[in-house]
DNA sequence: ATGGTGCTTCCCATCATGGGAAGGTCAAGG
DNA sequence: CCTTGACCTTCCCATGATGGGAAGCACCAT
């Protein structure tokens, strides 16, 4: 199939399709005579476990590990975990992160009055006011 | 005072002084006769203001706005209030989409075994295991 | 005057993604 | 047979915030 009908069944854009080939996370896809890139079942097949390793949060850096790791039969399932375990270490920590500092703003936005007046406890933060 | 000490000053490297100058989100420093970057308290306390709403999670974007409002002495709190609660929104929500990555991930952890034999619901699953 | 430190501008890289231009390919229909 | 339109190709550029590094100028202490 060509590149639109891969990208459209397996989720992942032709524009990403092209990209992930040219970083060699994806081997050079086959051509047509026409000089058009050809795919079958199995391409799709990884290209859903891209976009479903993104969608995780994986970067292409992780993916093409895990890639690695998908294709390899004898990989030990420990390999796997570890860095998968690791990887949400990672997004947890973000995640404590981007909660910490909503809380943060939440607290200073319930002390402004937020009516015409114009002191505001969130400006006078920012500005450093203790 | 030069760049490296403001940028000292206020937690700001020098590099990202001059890139605030560049995009606009400060004022064009004042120059010496050599062509220096010359800094006073004032842009000493911006730098810092900057650097606290970055801390916060704010994008350059929204900081240009927050500082217009810092600077309007007649600004409604109403404004900064507004300001700061849909950045609260988008913050909680990203923070809600890491943790639900977060999870799946480690549930799916939770049921690979993690030792040398090579089967992993992890990987079955990116592959699109059901 | 010399060395070292700090400043200047300019270009490049990151990471994942998309927009868009210029041009080639192919199938359908007049 | 030729046109039209949808699809493909490559190549360049942009995003957002940050940093690295090079070439060259300014300044200060020795």
């Amino acid at each position: 199939m060509r590149i639109g009908e891969a990208a459209e069944a397996s989720g992942v854009s032709a524009k990403m399709i092209r990209h992930y080939e040219a970083v060699g996370l994806l081997p050079a896809a086959a051509r047509r005579d026409s000089g058009y890139r050809d795919y079958g079942e199995g391409d799709v097949h990884a290209l859903r476990f891209i976009r479903r390793a993104r969608d995780l949060g994986f970067s292409l850096a992780e993916i093409a590990g895990l890639l690695a790791l998908w294709g390899d039969r004898n990989r030990a399932s420990a390999e796997v975990k570890r860095v998968a375990l690791a990887h949400v270490e990672a997004l947890e920590a973000k995640a404590r992160d981007l909660s910490a500092m909503a809380a943060t703003l939440r607290h200073l936005a319930a002390h402004c009055h937020g009516d015409a007046r114009p002191d505001c406890p969130i400006l006078e933060e920012l500005a450093g006011g203790r």
